[in-house]
DNA sequence: GGCGATTTGTTCGTATGTATT
DNA sequence: CAATACATACGAACAAATCGC
C-alpha cells in the first residue's frame, strides 16, 4: 500500500471538540472514497491502525464498528476487515415480486417459511387489512434468499378465513405470488410503502446473517387484489449492506 | 463469587451465544415496546441499569447506543437518557415538494443556502444529468427546516450554464420550485429515487444537529423539467429517527 | 447566579473468548 | 497446533453538560 495519503497522529489528538474516533471513522471512509482502497482490499489490522494513528485500539474499534454498521467495511473474526462490496438495487413499486426481481438480476430467488400462526389482528394490522381489531389473522414469517444469502425478512398478516390454506400453498410453491393465486388472487398490488431505518435485532441479525449493530431497511406496505380488496399487509426489512430500494423509474 | 446477582428476570452471563450488550438492549427495548414507558420518560441512570444487570457500564451504554442509534432512546449529556418521539412521514413522489409537504403538515417549512460551488461532473453525475463527464455543474448545499429543526440535508447538482443563476434566484425565493421557476423551470418532476441507510458522517451529524452515529436515510434522485429534460440530481439526508418515507398512496 | 453533585461521553488499560489462517 | 485478528467485557479516570440547591 501507498503511504503517501496516510494520515499521521498528529491530528487526532485528544480533547479537540470532534471525537477522535469519529475523526478516525471519516479519514478511514474518506480513504475508500478517494478510490485507494478497491472493494474487497483488506485493511490494516486494528492494531496496526491504532499504532497508526496514535490511539488505543479500542477508539479504532469504534470508528470501525460505525463504518461496518453500513457496510463500508466488514469485519470477519480471525481474518480482517474488508472494503464493503456495492448494493444491489431492489425495485419497489405497485408490482413488487420479489422472484421476478431477482431472476431478472441474474440472481437465484428462494423463499423459506420460518413460521406461520393465527394471531389477533393488532389495531395497526386491522386499520390496514380494514377488519376488526383483534379478529383473527394469519401471521407468516419468510425469509428470502438471493443465491442462497439471506436478503430480507418478511412478516405478513393475512385476514382468515380466507387465506387460511396459504401456509401448505407457500410450502408447495416455494414463492409467495403462485400461493397467494391458490388461494384465489389472480392479480395483486401494492398500495403504499412506509420506509424507515434501524439497527436490527439481535434475532433479526441472525437470521439474516448479519453481525451485530448493521442497520436494516423496514418496508411495510398493502397489498391489494384486483378488486381492491387488502389481502396482505407486509413488513419486510432489507440489510442496508446490500440492498438499495428503488422507488419510480417507469415502474 | 457471583451468588448474590439476583436482579431481574434473566441472567444475563457471558459467554452464552448471544452478546450481553444485545440482551439488554433487547430487554430494554422490549420494555418500552410493552408500554411500560412513554415517550420521553427518563430510563434508570446507565449506573443504575449497570447494577440492575449486573454488567459493567459499559456493556450498558453499548445497548443503549444500539436503541438511541434508530431514535429508540435518546441520550443528553448530564441528563439522562429518554424515549424517543414518533417519526414524521415524508411523501416521496414524482413530485416531491418540500414546503408544500411540510405546509400540509402544519409545519412551518424554511430552506437554508449552505453553499454553492462549481465543480466538474463525475462520472454518476455526468450520466444522471446526460451530460459529459468533467462537464461544468452547480453543486448547491442546502438544509431543509421544519419548524426550525433540521430535517433533511440535499446537495443537489444542476447543468451550467442554464442553471447559473439558481443560488441567487433560492437566496432571493428561500424555497427550490420558485428558484427553478425564475430559470425557466415551468415544472418538474421526479424520475427515480434510490433509498438506502447509512450512519451520518460528523458533518452531516453536526448539520442535522444529531448526535454521534445516528442512522441517516439517503434518498438519492433525478428532476427532469416538462420536456423530460434532466435539470436537477439530487442527493438528500434524513435523520431516521425522525423521518420516514412514504411511497405510493394515490401520489 | 454560582457551585457542587449527577449523568452521560470519551479514552486508555487489561483480560479473555473465538474464529481464521 | 500455534499464531493472528477480531469480539466482548471489566475497571479506572477524566471531560463535559446539566440540574438542583
Amino acid at each position: 500500500m501507498t503511504g503517501a495519503t496516510e494520515t499521521t497522529a498528529e491530528s487526532f489528538e485528544r480533547g479537540g471538540g470532534i471525537a477522535v474516533w469519529r475523526r478516525i471513522a471519516d479519514a478511514i471512509e474518506a480513504e475508500i472514497a478517494a478510490g485507494n482502497m478497491a472493494q474487497g482490499d483488506k485493511l490494516p489490522t486494528e492494531a496496526t491502525l491504532a499504532q497508526r494513528f496514535g490511539v488505543n485500539r479500542h477508539t479504532v474499534r469504534r470508528a470501525l464498528a460505525a463504518l461496518a454498521a453500513d457496510g463500508a467495511v466488514e469485519s470477519t473474526r480471525g481474518s480482517g476487515t474488508f472494503v464493503g462490496s456495492a448494493r444491489i438495487p431492489y425495485p419497489i413499486g405497485p408490482s413488487t415480486r420479489f422472484s421476478a426481481i431477482m431472476t431478472a438480476e441474474g440472481h437465484v430467488a428462494g423463499a423459506e417459511l420460518i413460521g406461520a400462526e393465527t394471531v389477533a389482528a393488532s389495531r395497526v394490522v386491522a386499520e390496514a387489512l380494514e377488519i376488526e381489531e383483534g379478529a383473527p389473522v394469519l401471521q407468516v414469517k419468510l425469509k428470502r434468499l438471493s443465491d442462497g444469502m439471506p436478503v430480507s425478512l418478511g412478516t405478513s398478516f393475512l385476514p382468515l378465513p380466507r387465506f387460511a390454506g396459504f401456509p401448505e400453498a407457500l410450502r408447495a410453491q416455494g414463492a409467495v405470488t403462485p400461493a397467494l393465486k391458490a388461494c384465489g388472487v389472480q392479480d395483486y398490488s401494492r398500495r403504499e410503502t412506509r420506509i424507515s431505518a434501524r439497527l436490527a435485532t439481535g434475532a433479526e441479525a441472525a437470521t439474516l446473517q448479519l453481525e451485530a449493530e448493521r442497520i436494516v431497511l423496514m418496508a411495510t406496505g398493502l397489498n391489494v387484489d384486483d378488486a381492491g380488496v387488502p389481502i396482505q399487509f407486509t413488513e419486510a426489512l432489507f440489510a442496508a449492506s446490500r440492498i438499495e430500494l428503488v422507488v419510480g423509474s417507469g415502474l
